[in-house]
DNA sequence: GATAAAAATTGATATATTTTAAGATTTATT
DNA sequence: AATAAATCTTAAAATATATCAATTTTTATC
């Protein structure tokens, strides 16, 4: 599976004189015998409202959304494939019900630990923070773009659309893409012809 | 100073069942020695644009606001008090110049360590890696909420401001919160009057 | 405490974006 | 391959929010 790999090649993003070590080979073993995976069928959900997200999920193929309902009608939050790590960021920390859907917009492959698992994880296998320090931050840093382009107006949004996120134009609905730049689909093709 | 009793007593956000254990006396003692004090006026930068954050700030007492220009005009991402930690993400992760702005908008006292002496503590006391996955998750919680409130009309942005950032309503003009909000000052105005 | 400067409010108008509705494409199903 | 279903596009009307300008209120300065 690519995500021991994966895990063993972690670095920060930015600049650090201490590089991320490659795992020890008892936390290699241990996360072989931890690590469960999961076949998503398109359309299928990971999540639902209502939910304690429990689990983080790594993607070895596929695409996933996230969004929540919003007067019947659903809001995306963010899309993540192959190679991202991903769960409700809010349920998952309050390990309480969570207002979001998680789904697969393509069949996808997953392998997840549990919360309870992961924690243990941190304290038994101390090295195992770094992992999880240097994927928190690369989240939290995506996490700060997003509201930053949230705050700027739909045109400056799409653009951003286009120039950083090339990849979803092409994978992802337009439907899902306007909810997720926040406009209407109308508006979002109106802007897409010019 | 209270930095050292804020990192002895930190803990998830939700339930666990490992809990952060107490700093070492010899972390402790690094950090006394490597913190360093700074005393904002009132109006004055704790980062300006193009400068690289290579700080973070531990805010003593005070209040922060982090802002960027969009045409002359500035937009507030978010505002820190007492017993927050604050830098520029983005700048600071990539260890990049900085498209934003740190500034006291009451007189601040700080204490902080530079980008590279968190990770060379992160290297030498492995333990503190912990206290960094407890910060990077919470603030990454509240940015995940950030910008789960800007994808939602400003009516209802205002409301979420009113039951749950009371206390910025108090303690910061109005103006700036307008731009927090994603509006104009005249229509939070209008807004606020109903 | 008086004056100036900045911030907040209010009104009238302009504009971007949504809504509603219809038609055109594309995708899914038998 | 044919039909149905879903998605995307286009247009006209409605609406929320911004802009501009003037007035009041609050805050800062001498």
């Amino acid at each position: 599976m690519r995500i021991l790999e994966f895990l063993n090649t972690i670095q920060e993003p930015g600049p650090s004189q201490y590089k991320v070590q490659p795992l020890s080979s008892d936390l290699q073993e241990h996360l072989r015998k931890t690590l469960k995976s999961k076949t998503l069928a398109k359309n299928e959900y990971l999540l639902k409202e209502g939910d304690t997200s429990r689990r983080v999920s790594f993607i070895e193929s596929g695409l996933l959304r996230c969004f929540y309902l919003s007067k019947g009608k659903d809001v995306n939050r963010w899309f993540m494939s192959e190679g991202d790590v991903v769960f409700s960021v809010s349920s998952f920390y309050m390990q309480q019900p969570s207002y979001e859907y998680i789904q697969a917009l393509e069949p996808s492959q997953l392998f997840y630990i549990t919360h309870d698992e992961l924690y243990e994880i941190y304290y038994r296998f101390p090295e195992f923070q770094r992992i999880g320090l240097v994927l928190t931050g690369k989240y939290y840093l995506l996490s700060d773009q997003l509201s930053f382009v949230k705050s700027k107006p739909p045109r400056e949004r799409y653009e951003w659309l286009v120039t950083n996120q090339q990849e979803l134009l092409q994978r992802v609905a337009s439907k899902h893409l306007a909810s997720y730049l926040g406009i209407t689909s109308e508006y979002f093709s109106r802007i897409k012809r010019k």
